[in-house]
RNA sequence: GUGGCUAUAGCUCAGUUGGUUAGAGCAUCGGUUUGUGGUACCGAGGGUCGCGGGUUCGAGUCCCGUUAGCCACCCCA
């Protein structure tokens, strides 16, 4: 016997979560779509010298690579992005711009495993890119505030930042050049005591004053525009850090006017993000009754995605839902529904001789628009309500020869248990109109 | 990739200083009930104690390795 086992960091998806998967990426795509963005699709295979070099060494280093039959050195995806810069480079006189485009596919990082960090799992990108539009970046915290609302993953926070701002106070305090190894000390807030981040920077040989003044930075919080205000005098002096306060002034006071409530957004100068090629706006979302679970969708504006595959510049700004790692968090949290169908009617198989009676008024109900499952034997009505009541379905139709004798049918609502007598007089339309209406009225119409 | 903790039935766990045929609850399946589920009663299946090696008269228990999970670093979704 072969012992079924899989590989670390890859995982099997039942029902239960599958169901909750898709649910989600229903909702992004819905989201997406109304905003604009168009799907794309690019090979979970790329040429490795495509992957490599745009990220770190980090990433090269977590990137499943090998040499495929035809003795190509190919790499398999460990972002959207980058595949994204190739396929923006390769196609942009097809696509006109500005372009708008949501991705949401597999990708694979050989990195060590973790709550809600996995080796296969899925990102669900948008951005847009050919423009550099203030409103392009208010568009990005809009989609990704009404994504996380329509999910309905309970309270969140969205955490804005702008590199401008940071490195307008970086070049205030003389540390220009130390940029990637203070900002990655900084992003550790949050997970890590300021007395400990402190000590990390103070051994990266940055002078006390400006430590503290660092600190002071990260550690704003509060209303926005009290927020904004400090980080004016402590950047604005510098002409990147002033337009990075007024980038934040626009976003904050956009998204107020497009109707998001005040605390989900929230100006957190410790967001730097890892990525280095960020170079505005930035942005991570937490959820607010599991934040140590770390950003469950971060994004931000780049100058130039494209540029070690073409020479046209190609500015955009956009994010990405984690979605396996919410997934990790509101299932811990409990606000998963944890139903194993999708299907709405459990038809009950009573009496084998009906069989094409049954079939018959379960594609009139498919017809309908229901879904609705028959199952296979006519085994006992005990069991096959318990299976039912087991998989989550919300209702079940019960046809015995009594009621085939009558021209009735019981409507069974599987929470409450309680039936309803259908009097349909052997005329199907009714039959399904009725449980239609029932449906509907359940709320899993 | 580095370090720490963990590993007994599908799940949650018990298992006395190493000592005979490794237990419980829940879950599953069958029956009480060839027409009605989450309760009750009866019964059944299911474990080479993650895997491999070592110490020992004897290992679920001690040691080493390995695999997987969790946590921290790193990085990130």
């Amino acid at each position: 016997m072969i012992e079924p086992r899989t590989l670390k960091g890859f995982r099997d998806h039942l029902p239960a979560q599958a169901l909750a998967r898709e649910r989600i990426l229903d909702v992004a795509r819905r989201v997406y779509r109304s905003y604009g963005f168009a799907p794309i699709d690019t090979p979970a295979l790329e040429y490795l010298e495509i992957l490599t070099g745009k990220g770190s060494e980090e990433t090269d280093k977590q990137m499943y690579r090998f040499t495929d039959h035809g003795g190509r050195e190919v790499g398999m995806r460990f972002d959207l992005t980058v595949p994204f810069a190739r396929f923006a480079a390769q196609h942009v006189h097809d696509l006109g711009l500005p372009f708008k485009r949501y991705h949401m596919a597999t990708v694979w990082r050989g990195e060590n495993t973790q709550r809600g960090r996995y080796r296969e799992f899925m990102q669900c990108d948008f951005d847009t890119i050919g423009t550099t539009s203030p409103v392009a970046d208010l568009e990005m915290v809009l989609v990704v505030h009404d994504l996380l609302a329509a999910i309905g993953v309970g309270g969140f926070t969205i955490r804005l930042n702008d590199r401008r701002v940071l490195a307008g106070v970086l070049t205030r305090l003389g540390l220009a050049d130390r940029g990637p190894v203070v900002l990655r000390s900084l992003d550790k807030l949050g997970k890590a005591t300021p007395q400990a981040v402190a000590a990390e920077l103070a051994g990266h040989g940055v002078a006390p004053e400006a430590v503290a003044a660092l600190l002071e930075m990260a550690g704003l919080a509060g209303p926005v525009d009290a927020v904004l205000d400090r980080l004016e005098s402590l950047g604005g002096a510098v002409e990147a850090g002033r337009q990075g306060v007024q980038a934040l002034r626009d976003i904050t006071a956009g998204a107020a006017a497009a109707g998001v409530a005040a605390g989900r957004i929230a100006v957190d100068p410790s967001i730097a993000r890892g990525l280095d090629y960020y170079t505005g706006i930035v942005l991570e979302s937490f959820l607010d009754d599991l934040p140590a679970l770390g950003s469950i969708c971060s994004g931000g504006r780049y100058d130039n995605l494209a540029g070690l595959y073409t020479k046209q510049p190609l500015p955009g700004v956009g994010a990405s839902l984690g979605i396996d790692r919410l997934l990790a968090g509101l299932e811990e949290l409990g606000r998963l529904e944890m139903v194993e169908t999708p299907a709405q009617v459990f038809l009950v198989h009573f009496e084998a001789d009906r069989r094409d009676d049954y079939l018959r008024i379960a594609a009139a109900l498919r017809a309908a628009g229901l879904a609705v499952e028959f199952f296979p034997e006519a085994k006992r009505v005990g069991q096959q309500l318990k299976l039912a009541a087991k998989r989550g379905f919300p209702a079940a139709l019960i046809l015995g020869g009594d009621e085939f004798a009558a021209g009735k049918a019981q409507f069974k609502n599987m929470r409450t248990q309680e039936s309803v007598v259908i009097d349909w007089h052997g005329d199907l339309p009714v039959l399904v109109d009725a449980v239609r209406s029932l449906i509907t009225a359940l709320g899993v119409g």
